[in-house]
DNA sequence: CTATTTCCTAGACCGTGGTCTAGGTCAACG
DNA sequence: CGTTGACCTAGACCACGGTCTAGGAAATAG
């Protein structure tokens, strides 16, 4: 277990994160955070353990293509409170399937570039190259 | 085979390829075609099959998260004609890997949301999710 | 103590990838 | 024939997700 006494400056969550202090700024001003960020005694921004766990929740949300704005509405159900788990968990669930429809897409679209090149190795190295994407040969 | 004499409407494209009419006059404006688009007396755009197997490629870069400045530079390629179909294939390499990294790392981002799909329907199906992102409960 | 680094806010700025409008020409239906 | 719909160009506009600047204050290193 981490030490639940992590205070962190913003340049040190920046730096675990990945993300830039201006993003991290930012995440804030829009209501990204599911608690407010503690600040110090001279208004310095001061990160928990649980700050750096729902960031690097945020930014697999990020990598998977959910928009700022479905971020905050699911962090606007953390911060009402309990009450709303049922609704939470339909978020996350209508993301899970964005996700595994992203895979399928994405595995897909593998195929037809995998295949590209594949033709391409095959005629680059045979010095037959001439006719791809030249109306001439299969364009497969 | 499909017909060698396709000669389709921007309209008809856009319905085949799921691409607005403006988008289709845009990829032609940034230059993201192989070819010169034909156009007819009056100068209407006239698609060829050719056409249409190239935006399906382009849409799978696309959906790749290939930005169209690539998806140009590989046109360029493709018009400047044979010869530098080894370039070709470097490119669609590195793009196949690109890939591969993304679908690995959409992959692990499943895993954590899957992960925390299971848990809210854990405690929700037991009536026991007060605790979740709370600081009480386990993060996870 | 001084100099350097990090931080603060508010707000301007930017690249990307579209999307839409205005003003006009052409095709096709009845 | 007229009217309706698809098309043309050039260029404005937009959301998104950052990214950076200015102007200033506090922390930290030497």
């Amino acid at each position: 277990m981490t030490a639940l006494d992590t205070a962190l400056s913003i340049g040190q969550v920046a730096e675990r994160t990945g993300l830039s202090v201006h993003t991290l700024r930012m995440y804030e001003r829009e209501g990204l955070f599911t608690t407010e960020v503690r600040r110090s005694a001279t208004g310095r921004r001061v990160y928990g353990q649980a700050d750096l766990d729902w960031l690097e929740v945020c930014t697999k949300l990020r990598a998977t293509g959910m928009p700022l704005q479905s971020i905050r509405r699911f962090a606007d159900l953390v911060k009402a409170g309990p009450g709303n788990e049922a609704e939470r968990l339909e978020l996350l669930r209508e993301h899970r399937g964005r996700i595994e429809r992203q895979l399928a897409e994405l595995h897909d679209c593998l195929g037809l570039i995998a295949g590209k090149v594949a033709t391409y190795e095959r005629h680059v190295d045979a010095g037959t190259a001439t006719g791809l994407w030249t109306g001439i040969g299969p364009p497969a």
